[in-house]
Parts: structure tokens; sequence; C-alpha cells
DNA sequence: TAATTCATTTCGTGC
DNA sequence: GCACGAAGTGAATTA
């Protein structure tokens, strides 16, 4: 019944004249259906930036939460958008004609058709929300339930700490109580994470005092080249390390674990860095 | 011609059986169509991460490069996809099944439909190219053809110079002869910029020589409170510039490159750090 | 609302 | 093919 339902209220034209395109695109929109239109358009688009895009076939979706996406032929990405939250207005000047806008930041997109060579519009009910695995998220909780992987002794004190240049993904102590600095991602990293385990490794070193040694170890399941010669330069650490991403990924096995490239050696004894894994600060 | 058998081939149905929907979804995959499934479906992911969604009513589209999007009726985003460049797969088990693989990395993307609503396939032609205007690479212009924008006495030597550190945006040189690295950013910037930044400034102190004066200027429309520490902290440098947003700008092409070819003599003594304004290296 | 960072980022360019 | 950085990045989280 349910499917039954939603059948009857989808409405669809093949080709169809401006004003039966613009009544379902209309009612989609009123309706909060979904809607597409298939059809030779232009676009233009006018805000953070501004373009322009002349005529072709393209596919248009209406989201019932206000998201314009404008699909040519080829790409995984739309050629022209708009976020959620837009308005849509129709009318029909000669052709079909579209637009979506916004505030903050200012943003308009028009999609004016020269022909429509189908609509529809359709009810939409998703209650199911999205189950991934393989995140940064999970590599943290890898290493939180099993320290060792990152070096022997190390001991997590607290994940997301605040630093004045941001939050560090986990802070702990190694087995000499140096300060450590982790920072995880999920796949291969460039020059791009060095610097930012380094600015992080910077500011806990103000951020604590200046005699206090602070390692900076980098977890990730590989690093370019350039990203690891910087890493040298900055007397930062590697480990090779990535997320579980089958569930049935209880086996760490050793071969994972590389070696610390540097090392670093002094002692820890600020009370006040030390603070509950997942605490606040 | 090409428009009406376009549009008397494009394939509809509406609450298709399951062998009439894999037909229709087929023949637009054999024939280079732009596919769209609406319908409650289940999805499952794996590959650089993996996911599963359970049962709901998505849109489905196929398109003619590889792409597969599932989209609901909320976010920009699909919340599953697969890539251009993938091959896809139809079955009939109970309902209809798409299945999409591709190698490098390994990845699949299964999509059961319990029920399909609508199936579309129509053929698309697009020649045209998006016109976009208010890029970095057109802040970039905007400095080339008025370097005074930056700064009274400054001479671009080169664009996408090269260092260790990776390719600095404009590289020149100031009215005193200290070597001047530039870098871009079309909107507001944050504290990974001006890392950035400074990246680019330490790799060309190295690559010049230890006693050289590398200055660096950010140039972006606003920074962020903590860049603007970060930025101090390393002692660069801010201009507030934004990109030409409307393409009011007729100058550019001849002025640029009278702008910078006039500038063939330098203080900078290192004959390797004077190269052409998009030169090789 | 602004800021910061992750992302199955995607996409283009150069080597 | 890999590496690097831009993007009208989007999206989530937190202050």
């Amino acid at each position: 019944m349910e499917s039954g339902v939603s059948a009857s209220k989808t409405l669809t034209a093949t080709l169809p004249g401006s004003d039966r395109a613009r009544e379902i695109v209309e009612t989609g929109i009123d309706e909060e259906m979904m809607v597409t239109v298939f059809g030779r358009c232009r676009v233009e688009y006018d805000g953070r930036a501004s373009s322009t895009l002349e005529s072709g076939d393209r596919l248009v979706v209406l989201k019932p939460d206000g998201t314009v996406l404008v699909h040519t032929e080829e790409g995984q990405q739309p050629v022209n958008w708009q976020p959620p939250g837009c308005t849509q207005e129709t009318t029909t000047d000669d052709g079909l004609v579209v637009q979506s806008y916004r505030d903050n930041p200012e943003e308009e997109l028009t999609v004016e058709f020269s022909a429509v060579t189908h609509v529809v519009a359709y009810h939409v009910t998703d209650e199911q929300d999205l189950s991934l695995q393989g995140t940064e998220e999970d590599l943290r909780e890898r290493i939180l339930s099993e320290p060792s992987l990152v070096e022997d002794g190390f001991e997590p004190r607290a994940t997301e700490r605040e630093t004045p240049a941001g939050a560090v993904d986990i802070y702990g102590v190694d087995d000499s109580g140096n300060a450590v600095v982790v920072e995880l991602k999920r796949r291969r990293v460039g020059p791009d994470a060095v610097s930012q385990l380094n600015r992080y490794v910077g500011a806990l070193k103000r951020d604590l005092h200046a005699e206090m040694a602070v390692r900076g170890i980098l977890v990730a399941p590989s690093l370019t080249d350039s990203a690891h010669h910087l890493l040298d330069r900055h007397g930062l650490e590697y480990v090779s390390l990535s997320p579980p991403t089958n569930s049935y990924a209880v086996c760490p096995t050793s071969s994972t674990r590389a070696a610390i490239t540097t090392s670093a050696s002094a002692i820890v004894s600020s009370s006040s860095a030390v603070s509950a894994v997942n605490g606040t600060s």
C-alpha cells in the first residue's frame, strides 16, 4: 500500500509544454516532492562566484530541502547547484525557467529551458541513516582500544584536546613521560598533514612550557615523499596504520606497525596537561 | 534530426516490473544514455571505506561516463556514489539490482530495489563548458595586471614557481630586492593557509641561500583571528584583496604580459630564482 | 553564526 | 599513474 499511494501521487510528463512542465515542478515544490527535469537548458549563477553555461542537455534535480542540482552527462559533481535551504521560483518566459535564491551568502541560480524532455515529481520517505565504517573516527577508536599500535607504552590522555592552533586528535604521554600529539589520517597523506601536526606541536609547546618536550606522531596508512622529508625536517614521527575497514578487524597484524622514524627524550610533569580521554579540557 | 530522435528515444516507465525496469536501465547503459531510477532501495558500498544504507526512497542516477549517484530527499551530496569510469551491471533478484565496480581502488556499490516507482533513460548531448569567474586564477591575473595591489614596487617574476615544498602562486621581488612569496586565496582563510605559505617561505629560504630574506604575503579577502595570530608568529604578512567577481575587467591579457615582460632587471642575485612568468622552472 | 577540520572529498594540472 | 592544491568545495561539530 505504501508504494501504491506513493506511485499514485507520482507526476510525470514526456515532452510537456512549458505550462505543464511548470505545473508539475510547482506542484512538486509545494508538496515537498523530489523533482527531476530533463531537457535542454542554459544556466547562470551569481554569488560567491559567477558562471554561465550555454545550452545543452542536462538533468536538473530539485529536492524538498531546497537543494538544486544541475548534472551534465559526465562528472560526479553537478556543473551548477544551489545548497539546501534555498527558495525556488518558476516562470514560463517562452520556456520553463527555474530560479533559486538564498541569502548569506547571497546567491542566485537560473535555469532556462528551451525544451523539456521529461519531468517527474515523486514523494519520498527515507528514515534511514547511512552507516559508514573506515573513517578517521574508526581509526581513533582502534588506537584508543589498543594504544600500543602507536607505540609500546603510549597512554592516551585526551581526544580533541584544545590548543591555540586547534584540537589535537589524540593527546597522550609516552613511557618516558613526554607529551605526545597524535594526528590521524584515514588515507595517504601529503605535506599539508605534516604542517597541521607541526602546528599543533608548536602550539602545545607554547601552551605547556618552554622546556617541555612535545613529540608529534602522524598516524596514516602511508606518506608521500615530500611529506616524509617535511616530517624529518620538523623532527616529527610517523606510524603506518589504517582504519579498520571491515568490522572483522580485531587483528592488528604486527606488519602494520612501522617503526618510528625519529625519537625525542624529555620528561613531562605538568598535571594540567593530563586530562581524561574524551574529557572537555 | 538528432533532437527529434533524442526525444523519441526517451524511455520511461511508471511502476515497471523488475524485468521492464532492468530492460530500460540496461538499454540506457548500452546506448550511453542518462538513466534515473526512482524507488525504494537498500544500498551497500565497499571500497575505500564501507557503508550500509537500509531501505528508503531515493533517486539513483547513472551517467554515460560510468558515474553512479544515490540521492536521498535531503543534502546536496549523494548518500552513496561511484565515480566516473565505473562499470555497471544489472540483475533481477526479486527486485532490480544495480551493481557498479571499479579497480584502483577496488570499489563496489550495490543498489537493491524493492520497488521501482519510475525509470527514465534519455539521450544527452552537451558540448558546452562552464565559464566561471571569481576563482583564484582570476585573483592571480588581477594582481599580475596590477602588482601594486599587493604593494608599491612589487614585481612578479614567476607564477607556479617550484619549491621543494610545492609551487608558489606568485614569486617576485619587492622594491628593496627581497624575495617575495605570495599565496592567493579566493575566500576568507584559516590557519591552514598560513601554514601553507609558511611552508613555501621556509622551502624557498633553504632553496635560495641562508642569508637571503624571503617575505611571505598572504592575499585573501579576509583572515580568521587564529590565522592572523599564526601569521604574526611566523612573521608573515597579509593583504586584503578579493578576486574580481564581475567580468567588467576587460583589461587582462595584453596588459598582463606587458607588465611582466618589462621587468627584466632584478636585484635578486640568484639567476635560478628568476624565471619567466608561467615559465617552466 | 562563525570557525575548524574531515571527506569513499572531487577535480584539474603537471610530472 | 602519482602528487599536489583548489573548490561557488559540502558536512559535521563545537564554541
